[in-house]
DNA sequence: GTCAAGACTTTGTCTTGACATATTGACGTG
DNA sequence: CACGTCAATATGTCAAGACAAAGTCTTGAC
């Protein structure tokens, strides 16, 4: 019982909640929790009281305690057992791949996300990309080449087609703002994707532009975006220097 | 209306559930639904009757019946909208990376796993090893090394370590069964990963094992495994062939 | 003919209540 | 002492009902 880290015996004493909040009950309560886990007020390992008691104490019904507790067991933060309890099994989850664009990806690492815009066509559609967006071969589709850059230094070329009426895209929007970040101002809700990761070695062209030696390694990531009804939204292969990016992520086993 | 292709105008009429069976309910209707939706029997894009009115032709409650979709929607089959309905999106999910051994993931794909072990040993853990698997340096951990096949090709070298006394391997049984196996049937249940992956060149000696030419490019990744109560279980390093092997795996948004 | 208000439909949130089932540990019996 | 039984405890499943909020569509005024 040493007087510098004291846990209060009480953590569920630190949480409250606000019913005239808009923000769904089992939401902050869950909210609340994994700040208490994150901050060490429920260090790993330690057990919560019950469900029924925690329910009991927060002033909100077992379902919505349930349902908040299992949003953190989803997220891999907590673990329950029948006739066992709740214990906490990590503070900190590496979230699984998300659906972000590498703009908001760097950003949230600390690093400065850049854009060089090499080029912005309209172009008629191949047949890979013409099947991956389900289009009619030879459809005009937009083209957009991209350097990506972080903190100044080559990080990925990355290659997108989308459909033309979907989405204004030019040179000057693309060096300020991620290519999903455009997509989502436009009304477009990206809901799910298909994503292939394998692995290449630099040809001299890729080299040039990555400020790598031809033959060095890459990480390549193909990926088709689909909105909330399937439809799809974006084609892209991108490819990643391997020595200075690589994709971490944290499974949960349902 | 082709006679050839009939959709019948109740799709619902199909499922059958059973009350007495100790399955879930609200499982056995989400397996259904899915059923039928990879039956084409709820084709992408048709709209399914209100929940009210399938819990009550079903014979369940609401809230079971709601549990049902949920679980189809956080798998990306369904979306529903407020005010809307709820709506197919597509049949298949390529799901989410998962915690399997290469061994299932093999299976799967209808390809026949090998795997020749190269060493299974007892090692002093190094700094990184040590760290992965929260063990003091230089306690003593299995290292076992394998070389994976997929029809008799080479796919992959692996490298894993883990704490002695968790559970016990042997060359003999490794041919036969993937490790993650030999785990669970230790009893121990793996629930988190925490993965890497990136990309590198063969090295002459990976390149040797592989059947690739020094310099080809490799698909990296390392993988900590933790169990219900956050303990480590197995730390491994693994290089695949990026010419014979990628991970797909399908991004859902909540 | 156009536009806005309001009715209607559908999903989202929350509550109360009941019973089932897995786990643990204590107790008692052979 | 070993083993099975039983009670206590915790989570898992299911039901029925109420109200809220978001979309869609109809209706009616102008």
């Amino acid at each position: 019982m040493e007087p510098s880290a004291t846990t209060p015996a009480d953590p569920l004493a630190l949480v409250s909640i606000d019913r005239r909040s808009p923000v769904p009950l089992y939401f902050q309560v869950a909210t609340e929790l994994q700040r208490l886990i994150e901050d060490d007020a429920l260090p790993t390992g330690s057990r919560l009281t019950n469900e029924i008691e925690m329910a009991d104490r927060l002033g909100v019904s077992r379902p919505t305690m349930r349902r908040s507790i299992q949003y953190l067991v989803d997220r891999g933060l907590l673990v329950r057992k029948r006739g066992v309890g709740t214990q906490v099994v990590r503070a900190q989850v590496n979230r699984t791949l998300e659906l972000t664009s590498l703009h908001d990806d760097l950003e949230r690492a600390g690093r400065k996300p850049g854009t060089r815009v090499i080029s912005v066509d309209q172009v008629a559609a191949d047949a890979v990309v013409a099947a991956a967006l389900e289009l009619a071969e030879s459809t005009v589709v937009w083209h957009v080449r991209r350097l990506r850059l972080a903190d100044g230094e080559p990080i990925a070329v990355m290659s997108n087609y989308l459909p033309v009426p979907l989405v204004e895209v030019s040179a000057p929007l693309l060096e300020e703002h991620g290519l999903y970040e455009l997509i989502r101002a436009a009304g477009v809700r990206i809901r799910i994707a298909d994503q292939t990761i394998g692995a290449t070695t630099a040809t001299t062209g890729q080299a040039r532009l990555l400020g790598e030696r031809r033959g060095a390694a890459l990480l390549t990531m193909s990926r088709t975006a689909y909105d909330d009804v399937g439809k799809p939204i974006e084609y892209g292969t991108h490819v990643y220097r391997a020595s200075r990016y690589s994709f971490s992520l944290t499974l949960v086993e349902r």
